[in-house]
DNA sequence: CAAAAAAATTAGGTTAGCCAAAGATCACAT
DNA sequence: ATGTGATCTTTGGCTAACCTAATTTTTTTG
C-alpha cells in the first residue's frame, strides 16, 4: 500500500463513502489530481477489494477498505493531537504535518502514540479519534449554520481547512465551546453567538458558519 | 528531493563522505540497491551539486550536500530519542521508524522535537546529534576491539544494527558505560570487559566489539 | 606485464503514478 | 425525445526509480 494509494482509501473515507457512494470529481477535487488519474486508481483500489466501483455510478469503501482509511484517520488525528498538546503548534497548523506522518506511522507507532497522550478521544478540530481496530462512533452532521436564533448549542467539529482554523483561531472558538446563537443576519451576513460566560457577541462569517458543526445542549 | 534520494545522501555522510571517496559499490550494499541504479541516481545527485562524482574514483559530497546529509542525520536521531525517551520503545528497534519518519519532518518539527527532548545530544545508540544548521563535531573511531587489556574507557557509540544492538541490550550494556578491558581471548574469541562496580565480567563478542566505538578516560 | 577478477558504467526494459485530450455516457431542460 | 453540457473513462505519453545483462575500466595477481 502506497501513501497515494491511502490518500485515495482516506479521501473517499472523508466524502462518505462507508454509506454512499461518491464522485469520481469529488476525489479529483479533493486531491487535486486529474479525473483520468482517479479512474485508473479507482480501478487499482477495486481489484484489490478495498472499494467498489461501478462505471458512471460511483465509488464506496468496502467493509475491508473502510476499516484501512479509518486507521490512517486515527492516525491522523492522533499525530494532530501530539503536536498541539505536546509540542504547541497552534491548530491550524497540524494538518499538514500529520498528512504526511500519517502514512509513516506502524501500529506499533500509533499505539505508542495513543499510550503518551492517554487516549484522546478527538483531535484538535474535534473529529473523533478511531479506535485501534477502525471503528468510529456516528459524528454529527448538523450545521452550526442551521441552529435556531436562541439555540445554545456545542462546537464539536471545525472543518480541517487551514484558513478555516486560522480565522476561528482569531475568534478564540474551539471545539467544545458552548455558545448560544443570538441571530441570523441576512442576506449571507455573519451569524452572531455569544460564548458562555463572554459578554462580547461573536460575528462567524456565514461561510464558516456553514464549516462548523455542532450538538445541541441538553 | 525525494526520500530515496535523501537516503542515498544520507549513507554517503555515513561512510565517511564528508571527508573521503566512498565507493558504488559499498553505497549499493548500504541499500540494497543495484550498483547499476546507484551510478544513475549519483549522476542526478552530482547535477544538483549535491556530490561530487569522479566516474571509477568514488563519491564524496559537497558542503551543501554534507549540509543536508547532516539535518536528516538529526531529524532521525531526534526521532530515535523520542521514541526511547518518551514512548518507551527499546533502543534495538527505533531505526526502523526513524528511518521512515526522517523524510517527513519539517524543519519547524524537527525544531519542536528538539525543545520537546530538552536538546538531547545524541541518540540512544550514542551517535551525536547535528546542530540545526547541520554542524556536528568529530566522533570517535576507536574501536572498542582496539582498546589495550587493562584500559579503562567510555562506550560512546554503538552501529545501529537491529542484532547488535539486541544483543547488547541483553548484555545490558549502554552508550556512556565505563569499562575496563580486562582481556582479548584469542582466535576471534570474546573481549571480556568489567563493569564500573560490577563483580561479574561481560563477554563481548569479537564482532560485536568490531561494532562499539569507545573514548579513552583520562 | 599480461591475464583474470573486481568494480563501475551503460543499455534496454519494467512499474507506479501522473497528465492532457479524445471519446463515451449520463442527466436534464427544453 | 432530443440536444447540450457535465461527468466519466480511455488513450497515449511522460518521469522517477528500479532491475538485469553487457561492456568498459581499474586493480590484483601469477
Ligand atoms: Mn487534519
Ligand atoms: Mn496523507
Ligand atoms: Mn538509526
Ligand atoms: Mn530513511
Amino acid at each position: 500500500m502506497t501513501p497515494m494509494k491511502e490518500d485515495y482509501l482516506k479521501i473517499i473515507f472523508e466524502l462518505g463513502g462507508s454509506h454512499k457512494k461518491v464522485s469520481n470529481k469529488d476525489i479529483s477535487l479533493g486531491l487535486g489530481i486529474a479525473a483520468g488519474s482517479v479512474t485508473e486508481m479507482v480501478s487499482k483500489l477495486a481489484d484489490e477489494q478495498l472499494v467498489v466501483h461501478e462505471p458512471y455510478a460511483g465509488i464506496s469503501l468496502t467493509p475491508k477498505g473502510e476499516k484501512y482509511a479509518a486507521e490512517l484517520v486515527r492516525k491522523h488525528r492522533l499525530w494532530e493531537t501530539f503536536l498541539v498538546d505536546k509540542l504547541h503548534y497552534n491548530f491550524a497548523d497540524v494538518h499538514q504535518e500529520a498528512e504526511v506522518l500519517e502514512h509513516q506511522t506502524s501500529d506499533r507507532l500509533a499505539t505508542a502514540l495513543d499510550n503518551f497522550l492517554q487516549h484522546p478521544k478527538a483531535c484538535p478540530h474535534g473529529g473523533v479519534i478511531p479506535s485501534a481496530s477502525g471503528e468510529f462512533p456516528e459524528v454529527s452532521r448538523v450545521l452550526l449554520a442551521d441552529a435556531k436564533d436562541g439555540e445554545k448549542v456545542t462546537l464539536e467539529r471545525f472543518l480541517d481547512n487551514h484558513e478555516l482554523l486560522t480565522y476561528l483561531e482569531e475568534l478564540q472558538l474551539r471545539p467544545g465551546d458552548e455558545v448560544t446563537v443570538v441571530r441570523h443576519e441576512p442576506f449571507e451576513g455573519p451569524l452572531v453567538i455569544k460564548k458562555a460566560g463572554a459578554d462580547q457577541p461573536i460575528n462567524v462569517s456565514y461561510k464558516a458558519s456553514h464549516n462548523i458543526f455542532i450538538r445541541a445542549d441538553k
